[in-house]
DNA sequence: CAACTGACTGCCG
DNA sequence: CCGGCAGCCAGTT
């Protein structure tokens, strides 16, 4: 899957602290759109121990943390980087969603 | 080969 | 902001 690669590259240039939903990721990936295979390519990611990913720094749209497998893991690792995360595994994206400017 | 499912998103209300 | 519906791609059954 060397395509995925590209979301990957993109998901590793996520600062610590910030966050960014899958449709970014795509977009910024040159999928446009695709937001599901983001999701499809760190599924994958977690299976096979590549590169230091922060998968964890991916959430949807609506900054809600939709990880089907480790949710609870997830939440830890934003809160150790400093993002506020709510009761509801739900992040502000006003103040955490990575604008990618470089 | 067709149908189903899934770490999603945009549009409507 | 939340819930529902449709569209999208890839991997399974």
């Amino acid at each position: 899957m060397q395509s995925y690669e590209a979301i990957y590259a993109v998901v590793r240039q996520i600062p610590p602290g910030r966050v960014s939903s899958y449709g970014r990721i795509a977009i910024l990936a040159g999928f446009g759109g695709q937001a599901r295979l983001v999701g499809y390519a760190l599924h994958a990611l977690r299976l096979s121990s590549e590169d230091e990913v922060p998968w964890w720094r991916v959430v949807n749209h609506r900054g809600l943390i939709t990880n089907a497998y480790e949710p609870a893991l997830q939440r830890a690792l934003l809160e150790a980087e400093g993002v506020v995360v709510d009761a509801n595994d739900r992040i502000d994206l006003r103040d955490y969603l990575w604008d990618a400017i470089l």
